[in-house]
DNA sequence: CTCATGTGAGACATTGATGTCTCAATTCAA
DNA sequence: TTGAATTGAGACATCAATGTCTCACATGAG
């Protein structure tokens, strides 16, 4: 059987992102090869977590283009890229906390680029009227992977139902928790 | 010297909070005792965590207890909580993802307590008609867990001002991102 | 002071995961 | 068909962290 380096890579990502504890063994198993195989096309643990932070950038800029940040409003564009992050929201967590762990290390320059698209998409709401200003794009971006890592996690847990998801991050990202009343 | 558990179990907090993968050997040295003294008393790397974990749960008790989330309105109530909350911030975002990774093992017991009186406070607010009740209060406990652990990061990367903290929380969960624009 | 207790330092064993190797079996291309 | 290349399976080594000792030393209560 030949090997497929992207079946393998997603049956990791699936794998790690229900249990990011994992080990080798686990993950060959995961992807139906033996953990020689594994380790021939990806010499250690490291290897292959940044191979697979190179498939979540790849992914994650396939939904950004998807949600394709610079039509329509830009609400309707945060609305966009949220549903659509919704098949690697799991995966995006563990790549989140395990950047987290590699402590010194400077992320890697896929990411900065991915969220540079998105703080414009932030950007142009404020210029345009329908964003507050008082909120700087770079909190945006990290309060919006962090509701979106707790988000994929309630849900894995199954204390909220898969496709509340959208729902449950744009309206309180967006509308926010206070009730908007109508002036009287 | 005496030995001071709750010296040690702070400045295990501390160090872990930076720095999720640390050892024993960095821990103790940390607390500025000896790896044998520790293990004395944390035998193994678990009980330390769970008593970590039993530490900070008395800590957010105490943030909780703190904020009184019964007086005032529920947005008052909220920004205290969340005010209270900001010294022990990056400690919680650690023991959340250490919690996620633990897998099996169900939840102690503590933090569904204080997940209660939290949720009773999102439940008075949507009851009150301050806050939407489209939102689940399970919902906004994770949500509220989430924007936490983001703002902690982001401030220990220094993106942010530490100062910041609160009305970053709170100005994105209770506001949202959309203006409130006054009706014409 | 004296002794019991707890501590620090370090040696050593253990453990779990990972890295490395071999070899038979299989696959694929020529 | 043949042969080169790759795989699966497993044995074995390595490594980092942890667990477990011992013992000299310090501390504090009596």
């Amino acid at each position: 059987m030949a090997f497929d380096r992207d079946h393998v890579l997603r049956c990791a990502a699936d794998l790690l992102s229900r249990k990011a504890t994992a080990t080798q063994d686990e993950i060959a198993k995961a992807a139906g090869i033996s953990r020689a195989t594994l380790h021939r096309h990806f010499a250690g643990r490291d290897a292959l977590i940044r191979a697979l932070e190179e498939l979540g950038m790849r992914q994650l800029q396939e939904v950004v283009d998807q949600a394709r940040l610079d039509d329509g409003s830009a609400t309707e564009a945060l609305v966009r890229l949220v549903e659509a992050s919704r098949p690697v929201a799991s995966f995006l967590a563990f790549l989140s906390t395990e950047n987290q762990l590699f402590e010194g290390e400077e992320l890697n320059e896929g990411w900065q680029l991915i969220d540079v698209r998105i703080a414009a998409l932030f950007k142009r709401g404020q210029e345009s009227g329908e964003f507050r200003i008082d909120l700087s794009p770079v909190w945006l971006i990290e309060a919006l992977y962090g509701l979106i890592s707790a988000a994929a996690w309630t849900i894995q847990l199954g204390k909220t139902a898969p496709r509340d998801y959208t729902a449950m991050i744009t309206g309180l990202m967006l509308g926010g928790l206070e009730r908007r009343t109508p002036q009287p």
